[in-house]
DNA sequence: CGGCTAATTGACGGGACTCAAAACAAGTGG
DNA sequence: CCACTTGTTTTGAGTCCCGTCAATTAGCCG
């Protein structure tokens, strides 16, 4: 990057710090581009009635768009303390067009994002709830577990009340499948936020993937 | 774009006819980029046990991306008769990388796709029957209605079957709620893929979105 | 007009939601 | 260090919406 490109975003940049629960980014009339700096932070979509889905969790070093209100509102909130970078999506655009390679990795960005929210279509749209929660702790796995001697150890920043909202559940839906996959001896929860999957097969087993079944 | 790039990106295309029903891409390996030169289509996911769940509906002169396989399949289907230019992903972006514009094109075309499947995982995590349908029907007389005097017009190439597997719902159900917005004199059916839209203030009334509530 | 597929309508059952209560974790102050 | 408080999670009972299965009707093309 070169350094006018440089100062020229500092200057369009709005740094933000929050701490858990706050909502540090709240959608306006404008498309915002978001640095998740260190952190995590889940992007809330609002529907009538204050019914919300979570349409995205995304982790320190992700780049969010959070878009503009149309027929439903957006807004980042916080599940940990975390420092974000935010920018009006347009000008972003201006100042990153020129930088040869900036923008192609934004876009690849761009399409991981498309290719999970994908994914979740699938899941809230044809899985059971069993299915939810076995993919989600699959992918959960993939994007930040930890493999120890007994399986594969998670820390979930949010809330059953957070998995709830991005499975299309209740939490008491949430609990409930966790209480049978428990039962089923595929994982512990030794604290709250803490998880030990101990048969990710199994997991991968349950979550309805195309490979379970063929 | 120079004549050199136009002629290795004509190299790399692949050009397919597809009449209705084929299923003219499907997803391999690798990323695909795909053209809609004309025509109307489909991506769909498949999940376990012959589930399917239809990921976006996309019309001429969109561009779509068409995942590689992993946790689960996806391919694109003709829903009219049309024609399509795919492209290996990876080689698209090496070729259009110089073009400065082309990929800030792909980019907005990109989150746009993006905000269109956040919009379908509100709609299928947290909403009913009813505001599925309705939602649907409003966003498409906004993609493609014809004004009338009457209200708006519409012309869905998609089967009951496919806005079934597009919002999460079965045959039946779509057509039970259908017959409920037609008993509410919302709309009329005139034939099987004709829609009019008597009262589109009623209909987005009904699809949940966040301004009828608030 | 006749045959075929798609769409509609009906009856019934099940999975997830709702409401409600108990158990548990995690701070807080004595 | 422990009792207390508070909010989260878990568990339970009942209900409803949508899925399943089945039959009828309507649209479409030869």
């Amino acid at each position: 990057m070169t350094e006018a490109t440089r100062t020229k975003l500092e200057a369009a940049a709005r740094y933000a710090s929050a701490l858990s629960g706050d909502a540090p980014i709240v959608g306006n009339d404008k498309d915002q581009i978001v640095f998740v700096g260190s952190g995590s932070v889940k992007l809330v979509a609002h529907a009538s009635a204050g019914r919300e889905q979570v349409v995205a969790f995304q982790f320190a070093g992700d780049l969010v768009s959070v878009p503009a209100t149309r027929a439903h509102a957006y807004s980042l909130s916080a599940l940990d303390d975390c420092e974000l970078i935010s920018f009006p999506a347009d000008e972003f655009f201006k100042l990153v067009q020129q930088e040869e390679g900036i923008i192609l990795e934004v876009l690849k960005c761009s399409l991981v994002a498309l290719a999970n929210c994908r994914e979740k279509a699938i899941t809230l749209g044809r899985k059971t709830a069993q299915e939810r929660l076995a993919s989600f702790l699959v992918s959960m796995a993939e994007r930040g577990g930890t493999p120890v001697d007994r399986g594969v150890e998670l820390h979930l920043p949010m809330s059953r009340s957070d998995m709830g909202d991005s499975l299309g559940l209740t939490i008491e839906t949430v609990s409930r499948q966790l209480s049978e996959l428990r039962a089923s001896g595929l994982l512990i929860t030794p604290s709250r936020s803490k998880f030990l999957l101990l048969d990710l097969a199994g997991l991968q087993a349950r979550a309805g993937h195309i490979r379970a079944a063929a």
